[in-house]
DNA sequence: ATGAAAGCGCTAACAG
DNA sequence: CTGTTAGCGCTTTCAT
């Protein structure tokens, strides 16, 4: 349409040609509108649509040192879990202009450490990490970059910057406190590889505090593969529960997906639950409320945590104050099964 | 450590100077090391990393118009559906060097409009959408972007540019037409708002075809919400579908997680599946595999969509020949629930 | 309220 | 294989 074809796109000198004024005023325009006469922004804003144009974040970036990205790295997202603070993240940052930069580490620490080098590239203004867990490397970088960072999911003394989460250990505390009270003698815990997840780590912390206070003995069972652990695992653990001369009654499981995988073996096998075994998983997702028997577990504020990581931010980067810790908590939900 | 503090991060310069080249020499041992000798490559790295340097990708994107970025827009995270598919996209690209933008529309075409206006600031290298369905304005930026498009989790003629999927309409037609074979007399089938939500659609279509094929009548229900569609609204489509003088002796559903919520009321209620009513879903996520009895559905290749559609971007990207369209099918899976 | 000049940190293009 | 020059498209700073 102008004078530019074949990858040349529009930019802010071509809008001001046709407005009349010069770029400097575009770009006010655009972005501190009120530092514009009406009548010019008016005649920008119509030259904005008529050419389509659509400013270079990059150039901005470059001069302006400040790039509207916040990183995030998650474990995977195939799980609700933390797909929902991805979303309550976005959904608080895009308010204000700010994008998201996503990925997820598989729950390797290296691989995250490759993601955030790569990441820290585009120069983010903030980033968001899982957890509390991460290579020396990781939180060397991230530190040198001198920009916000939250952790979540995970809440302790070691935080690089700022945190928002809840205490695992509590909630298993919590839970297996609820088992406890509600009357079952032998309860079992069946968590993953406490060097392989730091989450699930806590969890089995906070069931072995209970059991302690409650003078038992605690009852560990560990699911061999240590990630892309899901409801398949959980129906292969019930042999090991029921087995031997003085089968659990009650088990506690690292997360609702895995405590659902056993509940449905359950019913295949015609196990009745909570009668002969009670089941009780981790995170309160969709599934625990719409199985049959309901799910006790604990309810975890996965989209909260995504929503507060996001205000933290923006409020560091607009200069107000933000806590360096912020404790969402969680609920112990009695259901049916346990 | 050098000269700079407060803000000024380490530059290209900065590097050459420590190793005692010209900047150009860091950028090429950093992007294309096999034009520069061994020793001076060696020299370089070990500068980078005494001074912890990170390229700032804003400045190299400016300049190369090449930013290494790919924007993805999917109605949601909070159903594993999508998640898979941004997960096989991430893996993908992250071999290459590119990083992924993301965001979701909540399955709306205005948000999905403005995501796109706001990304393309960004000047991306190519962008993935969902479906085949967007406003005029998205399409229009889109095109005018000129940059590699492709679309997922449909398939048809009106694709922007590359296209790979499915057959919503045909896995949906090839899964009733099972349950005829079946033997079921009364098939209905639960779907949206055929407005809000395109592939549910086609799935809707599909079991009309099949019904027709099949000289039966259609039984269609209809979720009153066209989106936060999940078990809860399954669960609460039973009283229609068993209602009247001729209830349903199979349902399908638009999707599993929808299936599974009613399947569980059948469990809560003592209704006997199949022996009473049948039950089909939509995805073969793994709720329909692990759940009691496991359900019937069409398993579709999520993962595999984002594998492929980033393929598909890195061969164009690279001059490489891609097919504007691939089909990757989908299978019905048989299981005990119809 | 508007503009001119300068430069953010890279890499393309062209030497040598 | 290595270097010089220039400039990507913005926004900051300083003027008017």
């Amino acid at each position: 349409m102008t004078r530019r074809m074949g990858g040349g796109a529009i930019r802010m000198q071509d809008v001001a040609r046709a407005a009349g004024v010069s770029a400097i005023t575009v770009s006010r325009a655009l972005g501190a509108p009120d530092r514009v006469s009406p009548e010019t922004r008016a005649r920008v804003e119509a030259a904005v649509r008529a050419l389509g144009y659509v400013p270079n974040l990059a150039a901005g970036t470059l001069k302006s040192q400040r790039s509207r990205i916040v990183v995030a790295i998650v474990p995977t997202l195939a799980n609700a879990i933390f797909a929902e603070t991805v979303e309550g993240m976005t959904e608080a940052l895009r308010a204000e202009g700010y994008q998201l930069l996503l990925a997820h580490s598989g729950y390797a620490p290296e691989t995250e450490e490759s993601l955030v080098t790569a990441f820290l590239g585009r120069r983010p203004d903030a980033i968001v990490l899982t957890g509390l867990h991460h290579t020396a490397a990781a939180r060397a970088q991230i530190r040198a970059a001198g920009i916000p960072v939250v952790e979540t999911w995970e809440l302790g003394g070691a935080a690089i910057d700022m945190n928002v989460g809840f205490s695992n250990r509590d909630a298993a505390r919590a839970l297996t406190t609820a088992l406890v009270a509600r009357g079952y003698r032998r309860i079992a815990f069946v968590g993953v590889d406490p060097a392989a997840e730091p989450r699930a780590r806590r969890r089995e912390q906070g069931y072995r505090d209970a059991m302690a206070e409650a003078g038992r003995r605690p009852l560990i069972h560990r699911l061999v593969e240590d990630r892309g652990i899901s409801m398949r695992s959980g129906a292969g653990m019930l042999d090991a529960l029921l087995a031997g001369p003085r089968p659990a009654d009650a088990v506690m499981f690292t997360n609702d997906y895995i405590a659902f995988g056993a509940l449905a073996e359950c019913a295949r096998r015609g196990i009745a639950v909570p009668g002969r075994l009670a089941i009780a998983g981790f995170g309160d997702f969709e599934v625990a409320r719409e199985c049959h028997p309901a799910l006790t577990t604990v309810r975890v504020p996965g989209r909260e945590m995504g929503r507060r990581a996001a205000t933290l931010i923006l409020d560091r980067l607009a200069g107000r104050p933000a806590p360096p810790r912020v404790d969402l908590g969680f609920d112990v939900v009695l259901r049916d099964s346990a």
